[in-house]
DNA sequence: CATTCGAATTGTAGCGCTACAATCGCCCAG
DNA sequence: CTGGGCGATTGTAGCGCTACAATTCGAATG
């Protein structure tokens, strides 16, 4: 920085002010220094920024993956945020609680300006981690309690009732769930609470459940539609936790030659790109996650520029009904 | 860290030892200072410690996109092989070369220790940046030139070659290709002439050229189809340049009754996971994206821990035949 | 022409940590 | 009993920047 001050003839603190408040500075003052400094390859040093402001301008998200395309969406979503107002976004994957537990310890060093979490089921060490530091907290897709700080997300209960009762609705007799053990995490219990809610109010079985390996793809589904069909060979409807799941069973009934939805039924959950194209198009609930991104930004530039903290925000599902049910 | 010191009885600097070299601080100090720390909640600000150190442990990566499971892969090779080896990943999307610029601006103001490109298309003012800082780079999915420095992918052309033999093979006589506009960046051009060298060589025509909307998913597939068959009513085998674009023609050619291979044979390319589930399963080059990644954070650290510089590592791809062809 | 005012610019004093050299205290050989 | 050697610990200086207060200077005012 002072190499580019003594070459365009002012002080370090002119360059500064020409990086970062350039409203202060004359114009022209300030087009002579960006101009060495372009010449001279000077990238302003934001570490050192950061030590001597206290402030990082980046916010930390930690996901448990990439390949699902909603946590994708809200990547995005956050990304799209923070960039245009001027914030970076730091991402970890973390698909345990333990590599969670890691990656926010890691993330806290680097101090940023608010943290985004997936879900609300943190080990204690976890949460003592977080309370221990001032820095806020947005835990996303998800909206009821324990919340450490603020959330934003749906109710997954509303969400799994409302495909129940549609698929009882429709006269469904037979309903089956695909998902995950909901032991792993309360995300999967809500939903499937809600659906099995629909199942009774209706007078069904609600005990056709088939519980896949945590990160099961289209595979999942295919096993879902195995088992399923042995313990219940008049099943005449699936409901599965994801939109691929639901992919897996579509094409497990062609391989067994079921016509869906004439001999089953198939919903999923997401509305992924795939559901829209897939052929019979899959009934899905229509998440949002890009808002849920674009929502957990907002809601922590605001508590950094001095809002109040607990905000929480609900964006809502659709239930979108296509040829597959 | 003072705070910490005082209260544990012993120098800051003894504090900064046992959290960075624990190896040269008595176990028994090394513990009463952790256990105050965690007491106080203490956790050491990497900022400062990246500006006295000059080392930020960090290596940022530059992505067009996450959707993509390719580019998903190569994010979490490279960041399982940082974690591993005590270094962070700091991950920017960005999908145009203007945001790229943006990105990797923003991304050097963090001095990352390495920074991780995809493909070898960059404007000049990218260049001419990346020329001014003394940081390593990786470009990935690429391997020809020109490589600012060092760089981790296969032969696409050579992979276009081996699609295009291997129908030709088969015996198909009208085969089209369906992919994004080899202007837009080289790696799309290099697929395709290798593809389209193999129709040429067993004296077929080679124009039926499909090109989508950059970031096209399975509409793109279906699009594809819909318009080469209307140019070529005998085309009889279509290669698409992702696994989701033949997902997308394979569904199109559900929909219009057409049977696959028997009418259109259909092949893609990444080996997503959907290529072994859909039905018919797809013929498609299986790539290394994970590899990519690892590869990449290899280079890189060998390179910061004083390895040579212009390493390139070609991590090969593989032809998977299966129902689609 | 002296005075005031405000915009533009500039020093100063750290931000919290680590590299490195200096120091301390203990054990053992002579 | 003493000096040397070694592992453990500790001061010092500074990384590159920004907050904030101080200063400069030209234009406007009476």
């Amino acid at each position: 920085m002072s190499d580019v001050a003594r070459e365009a003839g002012v002080s370090p603190m002119s360059v500064s002010n020409a990086f970062k408040r350039p409203d202060i500075v004359l114009p022209a003052t300030r087009e002579r220094i960006l101009a060495v400094a372009r010449r001279l390859g000077y990238v302003p040093n934001r570490i050192a920024g950061t030590l001597a402001s206290g402030r990082s301008h980046v916010v930390a998200a930690i996901v448990p993956s990439i390949r699902n395309s909603s946590f994708a969406r809200t990547i995005q979503g956050l990304g799209d945020y923070l960039t245009e107002h001027g914030y970076e976004l730091l991402l970890a994957v973390a698909d345990t609680p333990e590599r969670e537990r890691r990656a926010i310890e890691a993330v806290l060093g680097r101090r940023p300006e608010g943290i985004v979490l997936t879900g609300n089921e943190h080990p204690p060490e976890t949460l003592a981690l977080l309370a221990g530091v001032e820095t806020p907290v947005v835990e996303t897709w998800i909206l009821g309690d324990p919340i450490i700080d603020m959330a934003v997300g749906f109710s997954l209960a509303d969400a799994g009732y409302a495909i129940g009762t549609f698929l009882t609705g429709r006269g469904y007799r037979h309903i089956g769930f695909a998902g995950y053990a909901p032991a792993s995490q309360r995300r999967f219990l809500e939903r499937q609470g809600g659906f099995q809610s629909a199942l009774r109010e209706a007078g069904l079985r609600d005990d056709l459940l088939f519980y896949a390996e945590e990160a099961a793809g289209f595979a999942g589904g295919r096993a879902a539609v195995t088992e399923l069909l042995q313990r219940e060979p008049r099943l005449d409807a699936l409901f599965c936790v994801t939109d691929i799941f639901a992919a897996g069973a579509l094409f497990e009934c062609q391989r067994r030659g079921l016509s869906v939805p004439g001999q089953l039924a198939i919903a999923g959950f997401g509305d992924f790109e795939i559901a829209a194209e897939i052929v019979p198009a899959l009934t899905t609930v229509r998440t949002r996650g890009y808002e849920i991104g674009q929502a957990a930004g907002r809601l922590l530039l605001d508590r950094a520029a001095g809002g109040p903290p607990g905000g929480r925000v609900n964006v809502g599902f659709e239930l979108v009904s296509r040829e597959s049910t």
